[in-house]
DNA sequence: TGCCGATGAACAAACGATTGCGCTAGCCTA
DNA sequence: TAGGCTAGCGCAATCGTTTGTTCATCGGCA
């Protein structure tokens, strides 16, 4: 059992609010020397340690925050969190991490159980556009902030990226290799990434006069397996695309497996598109084209919002929206992305 | 701010005990129905939770775990951690997440501030075999467990894979394979790990008879870095090795991208086994022959002796150990694992 | 009528820390 | 020598729960 303010208080013969004082180093403390460097010696000899959960219900503060996500086992939610991670250890915050599944059943008891832990702030990427639990969120007042997705049920504090001018750019860059018959493998249309990126394909076809063949869209969800079972029902018919749109490089992935199953060369018969640029889609054989956004940094700039907020004691508005870049690769453009693997793994020799 | 007993107990004019003890559902509690339905109706309403803090402070349990790892981005761990909390959310209990990037600093000053906060247990798995902050845990006699790696130093509850097994399996799949000159990238000998999978190396050799040339063992770390670092440095000499046993995937990822790139054929030219199967390891193309162990399975099993220990209040030795089964994908035999891949990504349409 | 036992709920002491305020000496000053 | 100032601490409330104990009330029974 750690040993307490009291016990150090007995042993010292003074009172535990002495001690408290000499241990947090209080500013405006006068204090006899001789008492001060008795305290701090026995401070020093028993290692002592405020106990964090006294600490955290008369400060009412608890040093943690939480990340809520799908799966961690995403690299894509694995690097999120990581830069959630790196910016809030250095100001003494741990962090909860709570994977969802995707399920909202799941993530609104997470959310209730951290808020029956009091934790400092929560940081949410599973939200979908109606979110009840991103609702209740806003109603606590306690600090949130959005990631990835957002909900269009109010003004919420958010980072991501501009997935409505991502996805036309991905669009785009398969409309310029000539493609006319592009399919989209969709998100959700609950999920704000889902809705966008394909308002930006859309959009593309309309900015370049391209029709839309309503047949060629097939919601793929936002895993590796729905995104093969989609491709193969998207290349099954008479007059299959010629290029693929992906919600994500994780359905991309899987598009890509189902494709070559089914005998089709990639690009030459298929040319596909992702978007996060997940580590993996440079390292599978072809590349993955995709849209290259700054995981790591939608952590730890979500992270620095949470915690301005809590030490300012006051909610933020605030929207960082990065702009995504195209990184192009052998799954789009033949031998285009041989120089893009070679830079990422050039490793020296010392 | 969220409504406490204190304020329940005002508006239902009885004492705040009464109100925890209706929420609770106290067993033993006798109480007038009446009282007791103005009560639940009010605790409904309110939609009360009692406060986790004073809770924790009260009943000297945080229903936290926290689990301590290099890095989170590396799937092994990413797998690990959700093992963890996959057996421990059920329980009622959720889990921080600590990145140490391998740095002894780092983890001693994450377990530090873990032990202030009083979290219920630790898994840790990145300890060293001489680690002065697993000898803290073990001295502190808070509930613990180590994964993957162990600490040699004492009798840690312990949850890992045989390793010294694995090694020879790995060295002895290659040995059959015909190889008599097989390069080793190996882990620290700081680290359990890396010690008892080299041991594995030579055993085999040993068993078949086969000298060892201690040229051919080079210290690769744990990154894919490291890993493709090492390798170069193994490839550059006169007589190169034919097979290289690399004490985990990702260095073996790292290693099969350097060769490749200095003109070695895999497996052709150059044989390449791994460990611990992860998911990347079977879909890289060549896919990565590798030792099989259940990530997954070491994080549930570690949560389950931890929460064990927690409940039963008493610390456990017990050691779990599972035994590693070798996967052969394509790069140590041509065509061997297109079985493997295809059953692993073959997906209905439905 | 008087006493006893149950019943129903209040009391109060923790858990371990923080912090505004008050109290006691001692010394200086007028 | 009285009054005041200040240095150096102690006091006690507080954060929100939990839980052993006590207390009051009422009904029943002799």
């Amino acid at each position: 059992m750690p040993v307490t303010l009291k016990e150090l208080a007995a042993r010292a013969n003074v009172h535990p609010s002495t001690i408290s004082r000499v241990a947090n180093n209080d500013p405006g403390l006068r204090i006899a020397s001789a008492t001060r460097s008795r305290i701090e010696a026995l401070l020093r000899e028993t290692g002592y340690r405020p106990n964090g959960i006294a600490r955290g219900l008369k400060m009412r503060q608890t040093n943690v925050l939480a990340v809520v996500i799908p799966d961690v086992t995403n690299p894509f939610f694995a690097a999120l969190f990581r830069g959630v991670e790196d910016a809030a250890a250095p100001r003494g915050f741990n962090v909860l991490l709570c994977n969802t599944d995707g399920l909202p059943e799941r993530q609104r008891s997470h959310l209730e159980s951290l808020q029956a832990r009091r934790v400092d702030g929560v940081i949410v990427a599973s939200s979908f556009l109606k979110d009840p639990s991103v609702r209740e969120l806003r109603e606590q007042k306690g600090p949130y902030v959005l990631v990835n997705r957002f909900s269009d049920e109010g003004e919420d504090p958010f980072v991501g990226s501009d997935d409505l001018l991502g996805g036309q750019l991905a669009t785009a860059h398969l409309i310029e290799l000539g493609h006319t018959r592009i399919g989209h493998l969709a998100g959700k249309s609950t999920v704000s990434t889902g809705m966008l990126r394909r308002r930006g394909y859309l959009a593309a076809h309309t900015a370049a006069g391209l029709p839309v063949d309503p047949g060629l869209t097939v919601e793929a969800g936002y895993t590796e397996e729905s995104g093969a079972v989609a491709t193969r029902r998207l290349l099954s018919v008479d007059d299959p695309p010629t290029a693929l749109f992906a919600v994500t490089d994780m359905v991309a992935l899987g598009a890509a497996e189902v494709a070559r199953q089914m005998g089709f060369r990639i690009p030459e018969d298929l040319a596909i598109v992702g978007y996060n640029d997940i580590p993996l889609a440079s390292r599978v054989s072809p590349g993955i084209t995709t849209m290259h956004v700054p995981i790591h940094e939608f952590g730890s700039v979500a992270a620095r919002l949470l915690l301005d907020q809590i030490e300012n004691d006051e909610p933020t508005r605030r929207r960082v929206r990065f702009t995504p870049d195209l990184i192009v690769r052998e799954s789009t453009v033949a031998g285009a992305a041989s120089s893009q693997r070679s830079r990422r793994l050039n490793f020296s020799a010392e």
